[in-house]
Order: structure tokens, then sequence, then C-alpha cells
DNA sequence: CAGATCCATGCTTCCAGGCTATGGATCGGA
DNA sequence: TCCGATCCATAGCCTGGAAGCATGGATCTG
């Protein structure tokens, strides 16, 4: 009868790994407690839902069907304390801005500016959307491109995009670049969004190579100053970060970075309305 | 970050009763172990559900907000269970076969000379929709009508609705019965379908008199032998049960009781439709 | 066939959660 | 205004169960 969610992590875990030890691990839990939960889970559903496939496992049939279900039952649990934590807010007046650092200077002023009662998160970049569309956030600053999605946005700060390379790169000196003068530098490669930022294709139609693959912009700053790869990011970046052996040159003649505030028109408070309007009085872009 | 759903039930009972003593004793709980539970889901939570309101409690905004979700996360919850045992049994090949009692004898002869790995299970009349729905049983034999919803079903079965009266009763004695002669008799009030075994309106056009409302058929036998009011209901609970001090007798001239095997159409597995189709070869009805 | 890999089981420890008793706050009636 | 009734909150004690460690057993690989 009584479902634990813990279980339910668990096992959506141990599905998605295929290996109880890899799922224990990734779970911060040992191996045979893990197998316990399990066992425990089919306990109450009455059901296998894992079998011994010679090393590592499998999922039954009732596994298939129940990994499925768990998985939307995680997300609406989710959003049920989503839910609550919004409310609570939008009766305190209070308002949660999340934002993907780095914020460019300008745009933080004017945050400060504001005398509204607000809270500042960060937030991973890959996690914006379910934050937002959870209504865990009332708000998140960031920089454009956002992905599909019934978001809404409104550009605040434009800057130019710049050149990172490593400090003993033959480009390193130079105070200027052209995106043409790229074509031929390894540029770190991105899960999403790698059209706009690694600017592919470039004017002349051809794709540039790609190096390794980053999840982060610590980890690609890192990957930079190892000389692995160049990168292009924001001129805030460049700012907010001083990452030793890296040096930023700005690209002239591609389009500039653009930050945005960014929002779900469903759970828009009217606290998070106010905000957004003095924040940005002009019209909002889909 | 890790919600409990025992947690959240207790919450949900709470903010229906709006009282812990009451909520505690429907949950078999004690009233401490109530209210902490409820102040553990707030600090799970961050956030205030209840607050003290004089004598009991009130929901907070945060409350509120959540036990809207909170309801729909149970009810997914139990969605999910029911998915795995679903699926397990479809791959099982067996088939559970809900039934509200009575079910007609020719009705249970035919089923038990089906051959197929079929289980049986006692389902609540008011249960019907939420079991059906949410895939816990694969079909379901009960009276009709049925209420709105998606689910089809076929006829199995007809027979006669008959009175049931105290034995003392002034119509105790007689043989068979117009529906026109109990114009005047209290009859006990349904909480649903009244319509159909009340026979409201009467052919007459007019309303019966409403006796004592009854949740179960035992229920309304208790209320019957004890005189306060008549019944109508179908000849097979007059078979199946035999309840001291009530007496039945056929009503020759109003539409038959009439029973059905029920599914919803996105639940059937080929072994419930296989059944399905052995139980009754002729053409569903909506 | 031996070794490696990986899940299952037995045993022990420890903490979370439940209950009883009691305190504290509010409401209603005299 | 005061007293009693009602109801939620807190304190302290105790038990059941969940987690970890060590080890066994099954399966695959070279």
């Amino acid at each position: 009868m009584d479902l634990d969610l813990r279980l339910v992590r668990a096992f959506v875990a141990v599905a998605e790994e295929e290996h109880v030890g890899r799922a224990a691990e990734r779970l911060y839990l040992s191996q045979p407690g893990l197998t316990k939960q399990i066992r425990r889970l089919e306990g109450v559903l009455g059901v296998r839902l894992v079998e011994r496939q010679g090393r590592g496992i499998r999922l039954t049939p009732a596994g298939e069907a129940f990994v499925v279900e768990a998985r939307s039952l995680l997300r609406r649990a989710e959003r049920a304390v989503a839910a609550a934590r919004r409310a609570a807010r939008a009766h305190g007046g209070e308002v949660l801005v999340g934002f993907v650092p780095p914020i460019p200077g300008p745009v933080s002023v004017r945050l400060a500016e504001l005398d509204v009662p607000l809270e500042l998160r960060r937030v991973d970049w890959h996690r914006r959307g379910e934050l937002l569309g959870g209504g865990e956030i009332d708000l998140c600053l960031l920089p454009l491109p956002i992905g599909p999605g019934p978001f809404r946005h409104i550009v605040l700060w434009r800057e130019p995009r710049v050149a990172g390379f490593p400090t003993r790169h033959r480009l390193a000196g130079r105070s200027e670049l052209s995106i043409d003068e790229l074509a031929e530098e390894p540029i770190v490669d991105l899960p999403t969004h790698r059209e706009y930022w690694c600017v592919d294709p470039r004017p002349d139609g051809r794709s540039p190579r790609y190096g390794p693959l980053v999840h982060s912009v610590e980890e690609m700053l890192e990957v930079v100053s190892q000389g692995r790869a160049m990168c292009i990011t924001s001129a805030s970046v460049a700012e907010f970060y001083r990452p030793p052996g890296v040096v930023f040159v700005p690209i002239l003649d591609i389009a500039p970075a653009e930050f945005a505030v960014v929002w779900h028109p469903d759970h828009l408070t009217d606290a998070a309305a106010e905000v957004r309007r003095r924040l940005a009085p002009s019209p909002e872009t889909s």
C-alpha cells in the first residue's frame, strides 16, 4: 500500500544503470543496501522488477512498465514540492530569481537597485528548464539561446563574444579577432546550442573542428587552459572567472552574447511580474 | 529533497478533516505522532502548511497549493503500482476480475467454466471506478448502471428487480407487485444512481419518499430489517444474502436489473480481452 | 579451469519514528 | 472575568527496521 519514493528513486537509478553497483555509487549507498531497497520495493508491489542476467541485471516486463510511471511520479513529486514553496513565496511577496552565472555587471547592478524582497539562487545550466517549468524559481537570468519550451524572455544586456585561448597560443596576444581566423582551431564541444556558441556553421559555411565535450563553464576553462582546445564565450565570463592560463580576445564580426530574463507564463506570480517589469520595461519576446 | 508519501497522505487527511485529532484517528495514529509527521513534512518542504487557528487548524496558502498537488501525486502513485502489477499479470497471462457482489448464479457458472488462469477480487461499489481506471483490475462484473467514464461494457444477465420489505410490512406477503403500489412507501436513499434503483421519477411522474441514506448492500438490508424503509434491488441480492427480517417480492412492471462485464479500453490486456470475449461473444456496448 | 565480476545473504549497530504523559493556548459558558 | 473543555505542541522513552560490513554464490571471460 505504502509506496516509498526513496525506493522508487533507487529503482529508477538501477533501471538506468542496469547495474546495481554503479547505481549504488550514484546514490551514495552501499551495494547490498541498494539491493535490499529493490527487494523492499518488489515486496511492496508484490511483483519482481529486476532479474539477474548473467553479469548485471535486466528489467522484467513489470519493471519496464513501472519505470515509466516511476519517472513521471518523481517529476510530479518535485512539482508538488515546488508548488508549495512557490505559494509560500507568492504569499510573502518574495521572488526567487535563478541565475546561470555569470551575470553581467550592469544586470547585477540593476537587480541590486530593486528594493523588492528577492532571493537569488545559482542554477545549473542543464537544470534551468525543469526548475522554471516546475515553478521552483520564478524568474531566471541566463545567456541565450534557451531551447524550445513555453518560456518567455526579454533580453536585458548584449555584449561582445570573446575567444578564450591558452596563454601560449599563437593568437593569445591579439587585441581583436575575426571569426575567419579561427577556422582551423579546435573548439570545445557542447552538449547543446552548439550552433550558437561554436558558431557552426562558420561564415564560410564549413563546420569547425571539435575538441573535448564539456558540461560546464568550469570544465570548459580547464580544457582551454590545458591547451586542448579554444572556446567562444561571453565577455562576462572573461570578467567573472579568472582562470589561470587562459586569455580572452574579442571577436568583432559575430553576433553579440545576449543575457535575458526568462519565465514560465503559467508560474508568474504578481511579485515576479513586477520584478520582471522593473528589470525590463520593454515588451516581451517569445 | 526526499518527499515521503506517508507524510503526504497524513497531510491530506489533516487538510480534509481540518482537525489533527480526527485525522489521527482516521489514520490509526496517535495525535502527537500525526503532529510530528506534519512537522516533518513542513521541514522537508521548508514551508509551513498548517497554522493553529483557535480551536483546530487552518491551511496556509502554501498548504492549499500543496494539497491539490498532493492528491494528484497520491493518485499517480496508486497508478504506478497498478501499472507494475498489471504488467506482471499480463506477462503471466493472468486476468484479475473484480466483482461487486452479488454475482448472479448463471454468470458465476459461466465464469467457472472458463479454463483461463484468472483471479477474482471483491470490489467495493464506490471504488469500482478508480480500480478500473487505474488498471488495478482488468475486468469488473457489476450491476448497471455505471456512471460516466471511458468504460465499455456488455450486459451478461438480466433478472427482475424485487422490492425488499420488513417481515411485518403490509406488502410482505404478496407474491408480486406493481411499482404503482409503492408510491407512498419510504425507500432507502442512495448516494448515486438513485434514478434507476429508486425508480425516480415513478411512472406517474412523482418522486418517492426517501428514508435513510445507505452506502452498501449490507447497510441497506439492515435499514430495511429495522422497518425504517423499503428497498428495490435485484433478485440476486435476495438469493445471495439471507437477511433476517427481510422478505422480497418481485416487481413486474419496471425494467430488469442488468449485470455487465466492464473494462477500461486503455487497460485491456490480451488475456483479459479473451476472457471478455468468452464471457460475452456479443458486440460491446459503450 | 581459474580468476574476475557482480548480485544476494547474514549479522550487527544505530537512529528514526511511534506512543504516553504532560504542557500551553484558545474558546465557550456562567 | 474566570473556569473548564477542547485541541495542538513538546518531552522522554522505546522498539523496529534500515544501513553498513563481511562473505557467499552464480556467471562470464580468457
